[in-house]
DNA sequence: GTTTGTCTTTGCGCTAGCGCAAATAGCGGA
DNA sequence: TCCGCTATTTGCGCTAGCGCAAAGACAAAC
């Protein structure tokens, strides 16, 4: 796989970046290959790279000392992450990245993205543009699980999901592949609850669910159940 | 009241800045005084200004829609807040900043701000330090919120308290203001809840309460209910 | 001292959601 | 086609934590 400069315009930390900077960041650059269930890195490891995810798709997850897991985010093309080892040189990775499918990412090192940024303001913009997009999502989050029902929780998960990756299928009908686990993750609740969840969705139609698999019929119903005034 | 530039080195987003930025940073900023229970800003607003608490207590929350709120962050003196809608122009808080007690913080021109980060690469990188640090504790936070039972939570939630601004009072013991209704925003449960559990540990002789008063006495004994592993 | 407002405690009932266990279904390989 | 693995569903019991309401405690102001 060759991946050229202006491939890398899609990333949204490089939009800025002048071709020779983009060229500059592809010769010091290698391509790593993961199968599907590996790991690019996991939490506590020291942050020598950061990544730039060229095909295939990826989770981000933090876990617990007792093992506990949830999902952070998933990563999909031309997204970046493990960025924020990127800033500190003695940095370790916060959370682990895992292959959701067969994938591959362009390593970039930390120190050499480090040195770029030194010079070029507008580099370290678009990554800080980056990490506040971040920061917002996280205390949504944070506040959602704090406040809301599960239901609710379940709804926006998959919503948010929708907005960067759902693929339209041939009907017309925006297609997730995941598993109820990732999803119960992704919602802060169990594999059982997110089930029951689906399950009476399909009840009535706003859903078809198969392994691995959601299809939201209306969306605009989950909208609803994601938005809506709590009736109190 | 009277800011020295050396004063502002205690701010951790300027500990790299030279003594002309400092000066010039005082010169272009205006110091804002809320009494106790007034607002810095609200969630929402343009980002016009950021802020250094220079005297007294603040915090940062987020509310919901339906009114809701959990509360992000609390704010000690030479603390920034304020500082995510710096990146861009067009960029609202997206947080609620209010003054705990009576405070005063320097108001800082985000678009002066910004002109400063373009040419002192330094500065940037500081900013970005703080932002990786909060990326960092709301990914933990919410992890501890998805996983976790609410008495570990609220161990958790005092525990980082103390260490941001927990003063030893005459007995040496480590003594914190702040309201039931305060930790249960911070450690996303009820007011009961945290009542509930505060009564339990002065049972054992964990803590001391009073009203809007938590005093440590076995802070060790905390950290065991925020770290141990669960039985099962 | 009394008043007033706010903060805190506690009894009580309730339910959303957890989590085990067992059954079922779907996919891929042999 | 059958087998084995993994994902999913569902019944069932249970409990952690919610949230109302009423009572009590504290602090500051009068």
């Amino acid at each position: 796989m060759t991946i050229l400069p202006a491939d890398l315009r899609k990333v949204s930390v490089f939009q800025h970046a002048t071709d020779d900077d983009l060229k500059l960041l592809l010769e010091r650059s290698i391509l790593r290959s993961i199968e599907e269930g590996g790991f690019f890195f996991f939490q506590g490891d020291p942050a020598k790279y950061l990544y730039v995810l060229v095909a295939g798709r990826a989770k981000l997850m933090q876990s617990s000392t007792a093992g506990q897991q949830v999902n952070l985010r998933t990563i999909s093309e031309w997204q970046m992450f493990g960025a924020l080892g990127a800033v500190r040189a003695d940095a370790i990775y916060p959370a682990t990245a895992q292959a959701l499918e067969a994938s591959t990412a362009l390593a970039i090192e930390s120190a050499f993205w480090r040195e770029m940024m030194q010079t070029r303001p507008h580099l370290s913009f678009d990554l800080m543009q980056l990490m506040t997009g971040y920061i917002q999502e996280m205390q949504e989050r944070y506040r959602e699980l704090a406040t809301e029902k599960v239901e609710r929780r379940i709804a926006r998960s998959i919503l948010r999901l929708t907005a960067q990756l759902g693929l339209k299928n041939a009907d017309g009908n925006i297609e997730l592949a995941l598993t109820r686990q990732d999803l119960a993750e992704m919602s802060g609740t169990t594999i059982f609850t997110a089930s029951r969840v689906l399950a009476e969705w399909e009840r009535n139609g706003l859903v078809e669910t198969g392994r691995e698999r959601v299809v939201l019929c209306k969306p605009h119903s989950l909208v609803q159940i994601a938005e809506e005034l709590d009736e109190s």
